[in-house]
DNA sequence: AGCATACATCAAGACTTTTTGATATGTCAA
DNA sequence: TTGACATATCAAAAAGTCTTGATGTATGCT
């Protein structure tokens, strides 16, 4: 366990620059819950066709999704090893993050 | 406490777009532990002066960092509340994530 | 085989971000 | 008050990202 926070920040910046649209984090949300095909995504999101394969596209070459092809369909997961990198790098970042943040929902602020 | 990651998408959209830039991940590495002036960063990261000013100003602007000015020179530090903002909104995606990746660890790959 | 469905890829343009060098601003020291 | 230093801002070009509509590819149905 290094004090770094991460490994390479390119990788970190790589990650962080697909969770950086909002599209793109609602496809995340969606996914939260287990997988979906593009097909229900596409119902659920407001998003037309080639611009939701897009952003699917970005988000599984940053790593953050996973695919998998079954007839027609071709259903997209999280992958949460990748979210969790992610994670490991900001806590790095944060320090106490956390406990500060828990402690200032306890002023109420 | 609501089950929905975010308050609004296009917040975490800014504070990812934020972090997805290497030299601003740099910055805030070097932040972690305590505030610095910018020509303290400056000598650290290999950035030219405007270049430095330009990604200071986009972390301020997405509320990550702070900044003091006192006599010439300028000390930026990090926000931890905006950090946790970030860290809020990735571990209701991940879900299990830490663990998961704890487990990993622990597993060895 | 032929057609429909589900999805991916491509190409062009619109838009945004980043870099660079030049100039502006604020602060101190002589 | 002048000059030097630390930093910010600006403007233009370069690079990158996103959207759109068109076309391509795989699969299943008939």
């Amino acid at each position: 366990m290094t004090t770094t926070p991460a490994r390479s920040l390119g990788r970190m910046a790589g990650l962080f620059r697909a969770l950086a649209d909002e599209t793109r984090l609602g496809i995340l949300v969606r996914l939260r819950d287990g997988e979906q095909c593009v097909c229900d995504l596409a119902d659920a999101l407001d998003a037309g066709q080639s611009r939701l394969s897009f952003h699917l596209k970005t988000l599984k070459d940053a790593g953050l999704l996973r695919d998998r092809r079954q007839g027609r369909w071709v259903y997209y997961a999280l992958d949460r090893e990748a979210v969790a990198e992610a994670l490991d790098a900001l806590e790095a970042l944060g320090g106490s993050a956390r406990g500060f943040r828990l402690a200032a929902a306890r002023r109420g602020d």
